[in-house]
DNA sequence: CGTTCTTGTTAATGAGCGTTAACGTCATTT
DNA sequence: AAATGACGTTAACGCTCATTAACAAGAACG
């Protein structure tokens, strides 16, 4: 498998703290000095890695989106023929990703409009992809009316799962994982 | 009723403008000269009506949670009682909320931090009593087993009923109340 | 050993932006 | 009619901050 041992190149350093800064208060409210000094080099010193703040959150961004879409496709692929497993399997799958990294869920749907128009829109088309994923398995589980009303469902789940953020670890991670299991399965299945 | 048909007055435009665009474009991305130009005044023209941009994000985020709190308190009472209406009056109050200020409920826990000691502290007391407005009801009804627990799914509720900004109106209003409250039932019915 | 590439450093630049100063203009009051 | 206060305006100040310039020090390599 391709389980990385290797130490962090300071690329991949410079991204998470990036990422966990601007997750703690906002892309514009850090600056690049501070972004240096968390990895302990000085602030226009990125700029040997990056070619600007922009870059840094754009790489993220773009990043996760990717991710979330492949680990989605995968989990389709995987359980295809068996709406309810595929359902199951995108839930576990969201949540790992919530819990894994949460300040990169912040950052996904509260700096997407600081991005390039180019950026901006890979990263929304990205992000249609994984939520028609997971419309088209709704649609098959539950006959809900309308397509509108499957997204609209869809997204408000999406709140919930990534509503880990906002959730100090007042329980450790196997319980919180269980609770928003249960949750989000039955919001889904009040759709009945 | 208390219900007002005057001309708002200016100091309620600018806020009302200062929402909006905060929502949009995040603190930091919004300059005084654009909220003036929103209500037709010029920048430094807003400082006739606040002592800065600061007042205007603090006056939101405490009257936002002032409103949430005093609503939940008086659903809370008017159903005193019956555990079962005081729950669904409070998910009616909050998608009502939700609904009618998408702007102000993506403030709510987006720009928190932009605020002098004093404010974050008052708007975070409101928040955690509003929140135990929910997690008292909540754990009359459903058994679970930790007080973490029921109020991680709290949490869990609020992400998914303001998800309504990422809801483009594709569907009608009453269409999208109607999925949220399903949706938010079949979350906690889940607990049991 | 000299050269070059990599990865830093600190100092300077320049734009953006919140805020204040200084100044008008009505409407209201006395 | 004079005075005052509410509400705007434009110009200037000062600070923050992303980005660039100019320069160093060691590793890789001929």
């Amino acid at each position: 498998m391709s389980t990385r041992t290797d130490a962090p190149t300071r690329r991949e350093q410079i991204l998470k703290e990036a990422a966990r800064l601007f997750a703690e208060r906002g892309f514009h409210g850090v600056g690049v000095d501070e972004i240096g000094a968390a990895v302990g080099i000085s602030g226009p010193g990125l700029y040997r890695h990056f070619p600007g703040k922009d870059a840094m959150l754009a790489e993220l961004l773009v990043g996760i989106s990717e991710r979330l879409l492949d680990g989605g496709r995968r989990r389709a692929e995987e359980a295809a023929g068996d709406p309810r497993a595929v359902l199951a399997s995108l839930i576990d799958g969201h949540i790992d990703f919530a819990l894994d990294d949460r300040p990169l869920i912040t950052l996904h749907d509260r700096e997407l409009d600081r991005l390039r128009d180019a950026d901006r829109k890979r990263v929304r088309q990205l992000q249609r992809q994984y939520v028609e994923l997971w419309v088209v398995v709704v649609r098959e589980l539950y006959p809900v009316p309308t397509e509108a009303e499957a997204r609209a469902a869809v997204h408000a789940v999406f709140g919930l799962l990534n509503s880990t953020p906002h959730l100090g670890p007042g329980a450790g991670r196997t319980v919180t994982e269980g609770v928003l299991q249960r949750l989000a399965h039955g919001a889904f299945g009040a759709l009945a």
